[in-house]
RNA sequence: GCGCCCAUAGCUCAGAUGGAUAGAGCGUUGCCCUGCGGAGGCAGAGGUCGCAGGUUCGAAUCCUGCUGGGCGCACCA
């Protein structure tokens, strides 16, 4: 409808400019929008207030010279009005209304899902958790919002992967094959050294206690090796699993190891080098990042001879480019600030176009509990995993809560209002809108009414109530909202979008009856609220949160 | 000290590349079911958009400075 429409107005810039009124250049980037009020219109443009400096008029009366060169197009548009400091204001046909509803109903759930990616490459790196520990909250909404931006890049034609980096080598691995040992030793009664800086948590001495049910005190003699191969397959399992309840399936595993091993990470030190990004200082190689828009350089290898983490992301990051996506994004929690900035730095010292590279910080959540704050931290009794939350308030808040927020701004998730199954609580406002409507089209099957499943049955020229209208318009928007929102990578526009039609639909079903008395106004609405119902399942889906025919 | 992010109603937050009278939810006050699910709806009160400048026809939005909060600034990842 949109294109359509601003594509009639662009008529008006082209009449001018064949009368030689205006300069024929290009046009400046004017708007085409639904106003915040339906007063001012169903669309409104800006267009004569930014082409009022070329006409040398002023913006009203540039308004009034675009219009004079509109041909009339009864079949778009009923009326154009000119407003305020210049705007143009659309009221559309009804005729083009119900064009848009019966494309809606054409397409169904596919309606909002666009080739505009044209099949383009996308990997999403998200989570990346080493396997030293269970997922925590701050995992989980990693985990949704990078799973729901790989939807909202699928939904519009792109081609994703989704990927976890992990590393199971080096000083966390080995702290956490110590502390295994030593919950062993421990649960056998023998003596043991609880590493220093060892992970404290519960599910260490329960890992602990299965290798005793399952080895007795065989592995008492054991090196490390064996323990953190167990821990570590252990709680790597617990990790799928979580994930796999919150419906989140990786493409790629990736493995750090691999690329030590296929020699990649030496290839990064040898270019750097010879590139002369380097030099050494106390025993350890320095990468000159104060080139590279670094505050300081850093170490990239230890006086010891190992690399610090910064090389293999420089290396993996090569790796991605390398194997062709058009786009990389990667998701990181607010604590790996600095450690990506030093990894594009690398990379644009090595050469590499990092302009493919889109990086996203998510920050921090609060898990408030009675208004208060829940404390968190692997080192404090009431650590809250991700388990323990999806436990609590089930898969759909969690995704919902998480993802109701922009991804650069702290999250508070109010425990109690995601458990409450109650209006207050938005999952079910939404869920709730599209179970309504499925019971709705239940009571008209049961009841002998044609559900109508194309335009043609639906006598849509008796939706002539003003919420229909503006139901309709609303639900138009919704290809273009899905269409911004993954351009920007923001999945939250989505959420809020479905509140703004799950409410306009349920002020709606209060003040007009969908079953009337009239068998064509029924068709009608029934139409309507099948159009509402797919973009609300379109619209969850892309959040991963069901759609439930019955709640 | 330096860098990144945030600051909008009592609380939690939206606000599309600058647009008309700044919007929701919760809370609060008052209302609405003869029939499709009240897990709903309607209405009211509630704002110096952190502060001060600047840019222009026009700023919550862009620029500069300040204030307050979060997170970083390892030869840990």
């Amino acid at each position: 409808m949109r294109p359509k429409l601003k594509e009639f107005l662009a008529e008006a810039v082209h009449g001018c400019v064949r009368k030689g009124l205006l300069p024929e250049e290009e046009l400046p980037d004017w708007q085409l929008e639904p106003p915040k009020t339906r007063e001012h219109g169903d669309y409104a443009s800006n267009l004569a207030l930014l082409l009022a400096p070329r006409l040398k008029k002023n913006p009203r009366e540039a308004a009034q010279l675009l219009l004079s060169n509109l041909p009339p197009r009864p079949d778009l548009v009923d009326r154009m009005e000119i407003a305020g400091p210049g705007f143009i204001n659309l009221f559309v046909s009804d005729a083009l209304r119900r064009e848009a509803l019966g494309e809606m109903l054409e397409r169904r759930a596919s309606f909002g899902c666009s080739a505009r990616g044209e099949g383009r490459q996308v990997e999403v790196e998200f989570v990346s958790a080493n396997p030293t520990g269970p997922l925590t909250i701050g995992h989980g909404r990693q985990a949704v919002l990078g799973d729901a931006i790989a939807r909202l890049l699928e939904a519009t034609g792109h081609k994703v992967t989704r990927e976890y980096y992990y590393n199971d080598a080096g000083r966390q691995m080995k702290l956490l094959a110590a502390s295994t040992r030593a919950r062993y030793l421990e649960a056998l009664g023998k003596p043991s050294e609880f590493p220093e800086e060892g992970y404290q948590g519960e599910y260490i001495a329960e890992i602990a206690n299965r290798i005793v049910e399952q080895q007795g005190d065989a592995w008492a003699g054991e090196d490390p090796e064996r323990f953190k191969v167990f821990a570590e397959e252990a709680i790597f399992a617990g990790i799928r699993e979580t994930l796999d309840r919150l419906g989140i399936i990786f493409d790629v595993y990736f493995n750090e190891t691999s690329l030590y091993e296929d020699g990649s990470v030496q290839t990064i030190i040898d270019t750097l080098r010879s590139k002369g990004c380097t030099y050494e200082k106390d025993g350890a190689l320095w990468f000159r990042g104060t080139d590279f828009d670094l505050d300081k350089d850093r170490v990239i290898v230890k006086s010891t001879g190992e690399p610090t983490y910064r090389l293999p992301d420089m290396a993996y990051h090569v790796n991605k480019l390398r194997r062709g996506f058009d786009m990389v994004v990667d998701i990181f929690g607010a604590d790996h600030e600095s450690t990506y900035r030093d990894v594009l730095a690398g990379l644009r010292a090595l050469g590499e176009d990092t302009s493919r590279i889109r990086v996203l910080i998510h920050q921090f959540v609060t898990l408030l509990k009675d208004g208060q704050p829940v404390r968190m931290g692997k080192r404090t009794a009431n650590f809250v995993t991700l388990d323990e939350l999806i436990e609590e308030v089930g898969v759909d808040a969690v995704r919902f809560f998480f993802l109701q927020r922009r991804h650069d701004a702290h999250l508070d998730f109010d425990l109690d209002l995601a458990k409450k199954e109650s209006d207050e609580n938005p999952v079910y406002y939404v869920q709730y809108a599209y179970a309504r409507i499925a019971s709705v089209l239940r009571e008209a099957e049961a009841g002998g009414v044609a559900v109508p499943s194309s335009l043609d049955e639906c006598h849509a020229e008796r939706l002539v109530e003003e919420d229909e209208k503006a139901l309709i318009h609303l639900l138009v928007e919704y290809p273009e909202l899905v269409d911004r929102a993954a351009t920007a990578i923001e999945p939250h526009r989505v959420v809020f979008y479905l509140l703004d039609v799950a409410r306009s639909f349920h002020g709606y079903y209060n003040r007009c009856r969908i079953l009337s008395d009239d068998a064509e106004t029924t068709a009608a609405r029934l139409g309507l609220v099948q159009a509402v119902q797919s973009v609300i399942a379109s619209g969850l889906s892309m959040l991963g949160v069901r759609a439930p025919e019955r709640m």
